[in-house]
DNA sequence: GCTTGAATTGAACGCTCGTTCACTTAACGT
DNA sequence: ACGTTAAGTGAACGAGCGTTCAATTCAAGC
């Protein structure tokens, strides 16, 4: 049977596309054959290959196409660069948690499955990421020279920032004793420690008395 | 040939360990074969199974190994449950950086490769790993008691901390711009921040003026 | 009503996988 | 000197892998 109404050859590639994210999420890409890929689907083995060259291909797709939709969402959500930096990083933390949370598989291929790129799409993807990280080391960046931040190096506080981000997807799950809410607000506030602005507008200049 | 000097069981059990501990980290579990891992070792496929049984039991021997291992380390460096909060997760930090430089590949694994583990192991090394976040949520807990930290969730940002720790041996490497010395400060310091303990005892306290 | 061509299939190819097993080697205790 | 036994080998097993391909199905265009 082929081109049966509702099942043209984009929806197809879509629900390839969504079986192998889900699969590769869960037991890895070495472990998910194309057989049991095929399956999810509900096709033969062989249409896979009308879609995508190969396996490899498969998974760069996923891993670019997800890094492609985050800097474009991110490049739409993105504050101003004149605004106050704390404001800017919390603005990309709320951004950072809330696009996440509703792809945590994306986000778990991302930092799996780079590993299993052959070396010419690991460079694309690690460009991607990089360009990524670059934003955040900025917006530290700004901060610092603008007083609002510890002093510190911008680059390693954006990887543990981003870190530290990423891990939340690992272990919420809706319905817990947490909601998205409640876990937004606890990592907004931890975001903004781990950069240091805490001490700084009402606590040390309002709060004191500031001797000259 | 078997049993020359110099090359008992036990050595070459351990040379498995150190080969598959080796290429898992870099390729993956599901993408080191018996043969290959045999021939780092120097040995043929076979011998492997005169000291694992099986595949998974090597990937399990690795993780619960490393697990028992950190546990029985935290142990003995682990400061009294009397101290200072603030002090307790220095220490506590301090420690799970510099043991977690040290063995990065390890660390690794153990992250990465447990959705390679059968049911009955995961269970294993996931009560493991859960006592070890134990550790830290209750230092984090004191901590808020004594209002040495800002209030929030202890499991919450137990996992965070170790999120952002454990996000430093993936991208540091010796002989880089920063030594460990360097960015053993800088991750103190965003634990610190993240934590909340900054604002009180230097800068609100004794740099400012206390008006009573 | 016939042709076209996208969509899909099942069988097959060569290869590698984890694992087993009968067999060999050589250092040790006696 | 000799039997014991730990240590390791090479060939083999069945299964599954990624991928290819000739054949088939069926909606759409003329």
């Amino acid at each position: 049977m082929a081109r049966r109404t509702g099942s043209d050859g984009a929806r197809t590639r879509e629900a390839i596309r969504a079986a192998a994210r889900r699969l590769i999420a869960r037991v890895g890409y070495e472990a998910v054959s194309m057989r049991r890929l095929a399956e999810e689907v509900g096709v033969g083995a062989a249409a896979l290959y009308r879609y995508f060259p190969t396996k490899q291909a498969i998974l760069f797709d996923l891993l670019r196409t997800h890094m492609d939709d985050l800097l474009t969402a991110w490049g739409a959500a993105r504050p101003p660069e004149t605004g106050p930096p704390p404001d800017r990083l919390d603005a990309f933390a709320r951004f950072h948690i809330r696009y996440h949370l509703d792809r945590p598989d994306s986000l778990f291929l991302s930092y799996m499955e780079l590993r299993s790129l052959d070396a010419a799409n690991f460079t694309v993807i690690e460009d991607l990421r990089r360009s990524y990280e670059y934003e955040i080391a900025e917006i530290i960046a700004a901060g610092i020279a603008n007083d609002d931040f510890r002093p510190q190096d911008p680059r390693v506080t954006a990887r543990a920032l981003i870190a530290m981000l990423n891990g939340l997807p690992v272990w919420y799950r809706d319905g817990g004793t947490l909601d998205r809410t409640d876990v937004e607000k606890l990592y907004i506030s931890m975001v903004a420690g781990l950069a240091g602005t805490a001490a700084k507008p009402e606590h040390q200049e309002t709060a004191c008395f500031t001797p000259a």
